[in-house]
DNA sequence: ATGAAAGGTTCATCTTGTCAACTTTTCAGG
DNA sequence: CCTGAAAAGTTGACAAGATGAACCTTTCAT
């Protein structure tokens, strides 16, 4: 890539990383909010909003849910109770191997994470103020910021 | 599905933004992994460790940092408490409102904060992918974006 | 002086999250 | 085939975060 000799045109290379990640922890403070009142709003708390997203793709183990979410399986129990009783996912035990339980959305999970998705004018607002090509250099950035840290989930 | 008379330039505008949105939530999920994972490396909880963020300027009245956070105050009310059995914080009665009371971050509370503040490497792996003009440019788009939105506290 | 409004706290309640103990199922070796 | 270890989920106890209603104290405008 770039080798650093000297740098005179850059005063503080730490300078600009420390107010980026300022920058991102108000950015990160923000989406959080909208996320949390978005699902509020369907009346579905943020953790089980999160998980209703992950089954988008289809179906998925407990442990897959608990590995992407990054918390023990027991709290997942939980999320999914609630999820169930409300007709949001449905468990099913795996035909190969029966120790796992599948978890997958109803109709109307999905239904409702859509919905939510849809209605995350997150970026809206914040990503108004930038333009279409802006808004490109911004997406490669952070392609590059997520490949190169641990590949999430997702 | 997409009929779009305008814009001839730009195929998908919307394409765009929405993928920014995805990538902003797996780096708002990495970020606050690791901010949870630093703070509890203190045993301070994520919520605790922001309000001890949020004293960093200092003192402030209950009722702000519930606003800031957007919660109820009587959940503000828990957290103190607890950082201030741990010495973290004190409570004082405001001079001028003698209903206000004032948190303030001790010797210790500051320390800790401004630590973990250091400690959060966050970025560093992310944006280690990036070179010092991109993260300008980044920097750049994140301030406009917050610019944009409603100004939290920080 | 009175009463409304503001700032905090308390209490009940729920959800999230962890950890340890437990059940069921799978699978490798003997 | 049997036995026992390991894996997947669940359960229960418990702490913290979050909300909403009721409450106390202080302020402030009549």
């Amino acid at each position: 890539m770039d080798t650093q000799p000297a740098q005179a045109a850059m005063p503080q290379p730490d300078e600009i990383t420390r107010e980026v990640v300022d920058l991102m922890a108000n950015l990160v403070a923000l989406f959080h909010r909208e996320y949390e009142e978005a699902a509020a709003a369907r009346s579905l708390t943020g953790a089980q909003a999160k998980v209703l997203a992950l089954l988008r793709r289809g179906p998925l183990p407990m442990r897959q849910i608990a590995q992407t979410l990054s918390c023990e399986p027991s709290n997942i129990t939980g999320i999914v109770d609630r999820l169930e009783a409300r007709g949001f996912v449905t468990r099913e035990a795996d035909r190969h191997d029966r120790r796992v339980k599948l978890v997958a959305a109803t109709g109307t999970g999905s239904a409702a994470s859509e919905e939510l998705r849809e209605s995350l004018n997150f970026a809206r607002e914040p990503l108004a103020s930038l333009g279409p090509e802006e808004r490109t250099v911004l997406r490669d950035l952070l392609r590059r910021m997520l490949a190169g840290a641990s590949g999430p989930g997702a």
